[in-house]
DNA sequence: TAATTTTACGCAAACGTTTGTGTAAACTTC
DNA sequence: GAAGTTTACACAAACGTTTGCGTAAAATTA
């Protein structure tokens, strides 16, 4: 009842055939009889015949799968990227070996290790928070085996890497508050040790600066990304003496909080406009929802960082001359009005 | 510069060994002595050997890969299914290939066979909505790669399944509204053609003659699950004779419409009383949002499709006596009241 | 028709492992 | 000290492919 899948040697006996040929025919190898190559052929179909690609893999010495390595899958942001992901690899003929490293940056070299030992033909990577060390992925390069970095990237240079340009978004999304008239922006922003906060911190001085309005250091409070740091963090920019009217979060959730808290403090939430950075799908649903955001296009990273890695394995194949290049794709990010951003369902579940 | 992995041939040569000798002395084996043993796994760390799979998995004929189709990664359900999978995986040593059928069963035929052809050990999948023939399937079990299907499951016989009571949540949740005063309750199902839609039907009817009251075939209408259709079977619930206090909907996103279609038609929003089928994560955030919900467990799902695949697995290798054995595991969806419906929000972005 | 080219296929190595079997040397036992 | 046992390793096959090379037979050429 239960069987092996057939193989090449199996239909080379039956028709008192080489394996070799076989497999000749089967690829349309111009050096085999028409006559044969058409028996085989036949036969092959017949018995279901697929080939066994652990075993093609071994012999190739490449498996035609791509590893993808993130934080956390249920995350929209990134399953987004890894639906792009997959829907390109799929097209060119690639298959996708997924893992997830919860933000701990020994639980990611332990799986970058992984990738390669399973012959990965290349990686994408969206690095854990905790990452400081990139040795493990310096290491692949011996080995030939291309990463390409989208969204959370190293700052390491030479590596290739796609990542959002928050720091314009940022500037326009302030820029967009002052043109709605408003003088004191407060920004909640993250940890002042994240790139990601950087960013937005400068893409803020950015917009003052080009609005010839001073710069108060005072309207940009870190915070933890916790709830309970959120709270904080609003305490703090609401008993400042000027009053804030406009507040920058670091992220939806942050925009979430601010809500749930402003309203905790029974103040009326519409004295309030928020922007975000668009990462939860549904957040232009909310009653007090923001009144833009800075979308950083998740499927678009995913599929420029796709393409980049595809591009990078064919050019490794065929040896091409520019085999130095580094590729740096930064998408502008975009600030998105609160009109326009509520999207078309589809309902998929 | 760029070399290839040391293989055990390389430590065997250098070691004046045969490579069974050195692959032995890497798996502890008892008969080779101890300092040979050490010296081997010496060398091997000096050299950062790993083990290739590629080949390691030929030799086996297994490759510790499990294979997850499903229709879309980026669909929040999924993707915490899938991040609950990868999860459990990791921890018993296994990796995950990926691919999405995009609700097309050609495609997910398609994918059936790649998985095969990459030697996966089993397979986990959430059929597409237009799969209605299961050969490629049932295929599968020649070859011995077990299958476990999960929340869109297969109506064949025989299969190992893993779903979500629908029935019996949507009794609860009919019940609740009936509890909380509710005489006319409507209810936006999907297309008849679904079982899911039925599954909530059963449920409705249920809960109506449990509490004895009478049935009404108008107040269950059907819809395509789009927009428009959505906003034309609230129509015909809002123009019953009989006036609905209270509907529900056949998941979030339904509720949502519903929501965007009253505050169009300038209803008042509280008038009705929603509850839905979980599974978008900020529905609890909205500000009209369904008084309860109907959770599935998308995360719960994942978790035991992978124990049992993993079971499988296991049975298979030791040759267990309950070789036929069917797990059909069924999770009891859950009403949830929207108090404790609101999660706690960890910022993963 | 003999020499040359072309056609159509087979042989065997290679990819990197694992594992059953064979066999010297070392060690036991009486 | 001979027979038997154990220890510690080597040999070689196997997993299912691909591919360089070799070689008969057939087809072409002169």
């Amino acid at each position: 009842m239960i069987s092996k899948p057939p193989t090449i040697k199996q239909i080379a006996e039956q028709l008192k055939l080489s394996v070799s040929t076989v497999s000749r025919a089967l690829h349309d190898h111009p050096g085999i009889g028409l006559t044969t190559r058409l028996k085989v052929q036949k036969l092959a179909k017949e018995l279901n015949y697929e080939p066994n690609l652990t075993a093609v893999f071994l012999q190739q010495g490449k498996t035609n799968t791509i590893g993808v390595i993130l934080p956390e899958l249920s995350e929209h942001f990134f399953s987004a990227a890894v639906s792009a992901i997959e829907e390109m690899a799929y097209q060119r003929n690639y298959t996708v070996l997924i893992a997830q490293s919860h933000d701990d940056a020994e639980k990611e070299m332990a799986l970058v290790e992984k990738m390669k030992n399973h012959r990965v033909d290349g990686l994408l990577v969206s690095l854990a928070k905790t990452t400081r060390s990139f040795e493990h992925f310096e290491n692949l390069k011996r080995f030939n085996i291309p990463v390409v970095f989208f969204d959370r990237i190293p700052s390491i240079p030479g590596s290739h890497t796609v990542s959002c340009n928050i720091e314009t978004g940022t500037t326009e999304a302030v820029t967009y508050l002052l043109k709605k008239g408003h003088r004191t922006i407060g920004m909640i922003n993250g940890p002042e040790s994240m790139l990601a906060s950087n960013d937005r911190k400068h893409g803020y001085i950015e917009a003052m600066s080009k609005n010839r309005l001073k710069y108060d250091p005072s309207m940009i409070v870190n915070c933890d990304l916790s709830e309970t740091g959120t709270r904080k963090a609003l305490q703090q920019l609401l008993t400042h003496k000027r009053k804030v009217t406009a507040i920058v979060t670091f992220n939806d959730y942050i925009a979430l909080f601010v809500v749930t808290a402003l309203k905790a403090l029974n103040q009326d939430v519409r004295d309030i406009d928020l922007i975000s950075y668009a990462n939860l799908p549904l957040i232009s649903y909310l009653d007090h929802r923001p009144v833009a955001s800075v979308e950083q296009f998740p499927f678009m990273q995913g599929q420029k960082a796709t393409g980049i890695l595809l591009d990078l394995l064919y050019n490794k194949n065929t040896q091409s001359a520019d085999g130095g290049a580094i590729y740096k794709v930064v998408i502008e990010s975009q600030l998105v009005e609160d009109s326009s951003l509520k999207k078309a369902i589809k309902v998929l579940k």
